[in-house]
DNA sequence: CCAGGGCGTTCCGCCCGCCGAAACGGACGG
DNA sequence: CCGTCCGTTTCGGCGGGCGGAACGCCCTGG
């Protein structure tokens, strides 16, 4: 019931934010939509100074002023900022995204992927992607780090599920199994059950001073680039480990030096000046 | 000549970005659309997931879900990577706002900004826009730390300007001085030859191992929240010149471990897999 | 208690601007 | 040289976006 060209144009945006380039075929492959409205949308949004058509790519991309559509969103979790430089850095020097994800309730939502930093990332971006807290690499890093009592009471509301991704919960030996060796692993990767199958994660928790699991770090590789998945593990698994702790330093001087709560604040209503900070 | 409706609920939804709460006077004020057309796009854009109508707070703001509008967007420098964390931490505890810019030529461009993180701003957001080097703190902290020769060669670029932003480039004697001074003090403020005159910025470099100037930092306050600007010179130059040096070391530190080279990398072009990291 | 103003939101008929099938033209590749 | 697959342009028809007007609400002040 909304605008329908507005509706369109903010799919195509998102759509286009989940590759580094994107043709009109795949548009239309992926959003269903006719061509002459794609080019119709793409014309709006380039104009707007959002998209550019680089015809040397042959393809259409967003630009640096898509992020003045969120630049006023900044109330994530001091601990995505602070896992934002790592995972950038992680994926520069390795090629393979990175992504950073945080518990919510069941299950996990990345908040932050460097999928369009990545030059050889056939995947797509993303971020706000919820994910399954016992078949996914970036869960399994969470629960299994979980203390006692949280992890108990996650297991319970996870036995509730029917998802497929949960079923896990209902067999508590093979779970427990699981979570052992993850914790003495020190890191988790996708179960086999689930798709992608031609791709793999390796994740690890990122966890605070207290001993608290506050998020996972997670780097997903092409099986097909590796002899086994034991060599990726090998290489990576140390990387993330180390990144994860370097977060987990950096949040503390974050904090000690500033004194901050952890908690988001909230915004209060402000009157309209016509004002600017430089 | 492109769609109507998508680049005026492109317009909304920047302006949304601007504050971290907007009434439909306000929006009506700062776009000039009528009012029915604004609560049309607010409603699709709300539908959509990326703006919610808080009652409570009466008035629209963007949500979450933004993100995955310029989640395929991230090649920003290091720097500013590393330097978000810290002004958001600033904000979160001091409530003004901070702002990071680059050099871009002969100007500066803002890069991040947590207006909409500070509760107290009545300031616009003004991250992507341009300001001058010699008239803004966030320019002088930079051109004022340039080494020589290349504080020569910026200076020849402004002189040829008309811009009276860059006035102060024909007056070398004055200039010298002002930029001594900044040097000495380690931190720069806004001329106050220039608007808004009811606020003022602090700024200072964030420096390289090596020594090059790599962008600035500053921070926007009221003048009316303080009995004089030393006041608020004396509270905030010495943690900006703290946060700056942490940046600088978590720079170091990120390219250490990982051996990063500062320059974004461009992107390649990749063939569509539909997967996805997890 | 009511008048007045400002707010966000809803209504509804007019009309214009979006829509998409069809056509175009260029780049391959056989 | 023709077939195919692109991205892009054209253009007429019509459906959906538009905004003035009106509504209901909450203030504030008389």
């Amino acid at each position: 019931m909304g605008i329908r060209s507005v509706e369109r144009a903010m799919n195509v945006l998102h759509e286009l934010n989940l590759q580094p380039i994107n043709t009109i075929a795949q548009l239309h492959a992926r959003t269903r939509l006719p061509k002459p409205t794609l080019v119709r949308i793409l014309k709006t949004l380039e104009e707007a100074g959002y998209v550019e058509n680089d015809t040397r790519q042959g393809g259409y991309q967003v630009t640096a002023l898509v992020t003045s559509l969120s630049s006023g969103f900044h109330k994530g979790p001091m601990v995505v900022e602070a896992g934002r430089a790592w995972a950038i850095a992680l994926t520069r020097k390795h090629k393979w995204p990175v992504a950073i994800a945080l518990p919510d309730y069941d299950g996990m939502i990345v908040r932050f992927s460097t999928v369009p930093d990545s030059p050889i990332s056939p995947f797509h971006s993303t971020v706000n992607r919820r994910l399954g807290m016992l078949t996914r690499a970036l869960g399994l890093a969470y629960i299994a780090f979980l203390d006692r009592e949280a992890f108990d009471l996650t297991m319970g509301i996870l036995r509730k599920s029917q998802d497929p991704e949960d079923a896990l919960s209902h067999h508590p030996t093979e779970a427990d199994r699981l979570m052992t060796q993850i914790r003495e692993a020190g890191y988790a990767t996708r179960s086999s059950l689930v798709e992608p199958r031609n791709s793999n994660t390796i994740a690890v928790p990122i966890i605070a001073k207290g001993g608290n699991v506050l998020a996972t770090i997670g780097l997903t590789y092409f099986k097909s680039a590796f002899s086994s998945d034991q060599q990726a593990i090998d290489r990576f698994s140390p990387l993330l480990k180390s990144a994860a702790s370097a977060i987990s330093e950096d949040l503390e001087r974050l904090s000690s030096k500033l004194a901050i709560e952890e908690s988001g604040l909230r915004p209060n209503h402000v009157q309209d000046l016509r004002t600017s900070d430089c």
